[in-house]
DNA sequence: AACGCGCCCTGTCCGC
DNA sequence: TGCGGACAGGGCGCGT
């Protein structure tokens, strides 16, 4: 479910609320959410810290702690949520952190597709090596998208979304990226024109921004921190509109699916 | 090495 | 009303 814009959303209100407090309690339902560790290990690691910052990096949510990070990677359904926010279906409660102040923190999971992972420093800076350059960040240029596109035979909505190239960028976000840049989601990564790698990098970099300033798009699971829905999926343009008329040009959206994923674009607008 | 595919899991919707 | 199949925002591991 969540890509950058969402966990985005969710970081920006968690670092107003955890920063400084304490974790006091951590209760583990679902243990198979738990990466690298047993349930009781986690919990008894991270009893006792104080949470320090609360930032993103690619699709993950990083809490630093006093001499470590938890990594949560919300997958497909996950949500991270401050207790009091919105009913919960306890069924899917796979996670409860209570903090020193009494509030708590919850993960919930229909899918499990979802991980919490404990890193220590040296560990999380090897695993997070592997990760690709941050789009809204200023190694990601045009140029860079060019070169780096030119090395790859798939198909550039198919390279978009690998996130050892550029993270954050899923399957909602490429569709529109694409359609926002003109270009036929199934061209290969390697015949993109610099003039086109330009225009891309762009479209990229605008409807993340774009999609974060709306609190990101809930298509059905989605919940901020707060448990409120995200208000862009009625300004996605292609993305679930097969069939509907093409914002620019009027030509149905077509569905087509690309790597098992459904790819969403207009046949006229797109080349 | 790069690439495509199946799989992890639960829920919902659609056609028969 | 029930049932089988397709599909859903992600990411990993496998085989070729």
């Amino acid at each position: 479910m969540p890509e950058l814009p969402e966990v985005e959303t969710i970081v920006r209100d968690l670092a107003r609320l955890l920063p400084g407090r304490r974790i006091r309690r951590v209760e583990v339902l679902r243990p198979d959410l738990i990466e690298g560790e047993s349930a009781a290990e986690f919990g008894a690691g991270l009893e006792g810290q104080m949470v320090g910052e609360v930032t993103r990096r690619a699709k993950n949510i990083v809490i630093a702690l006093e001499d470590e990070r938890l990594v949560v990677n919300l997958g497909m359904t996950g949500r991270l949520l401050m207790a009091g926010a919105g009913e919960v279906d306890e069924k899917h409660t796979g996670v409860r952190f209570t903090l020193d102040d009494g509030r708590q923190l919850v993960y919930h999971d229909v899918r499990r597709f979802g991980r919490l992972t404990r890193y220590s420093d040296e560990a999380w800076r090897a695993w997070e090596a592997r990760l690709g350059v941050e789009p809204l960040g200023g190694e990601f240029t045009s140029q860079w998208l060019h070169e780096q596109a030119a090395r790859s035979r798939v198909a550039i909505k198919t390279w978009l979304m690998d996130q050892r190239h550029v993270v954050g960028v899923g399957n909602i976000y490429a569709s529109e990226a694409l359609f926002r840049a003109k270009l036929d989601p199934r061209r290969a990564a390697n015949t993109l024109t610099a003039p086109e790698a330009r225009r891309l990098h762009d479209a990229v970099r605008a409807v993340l921004r774009d999609a974060i300033e709306f609190r990101g798009t809930t298509l059905l699971d989605y919940r901020d921190a707060s448990g409120e829905r995200g208000g862009f999926a009625e300004r996605l343009k292609v993305y679930g509109r097969q069939g509907e008329p093409c914002p620019v040009c009027g030509t149905p959206i077509e569905r087509i699916v690309q790597g098992g994923r459904s790819t969403f674009f207009c046949p006229r607008c797109q080349k």
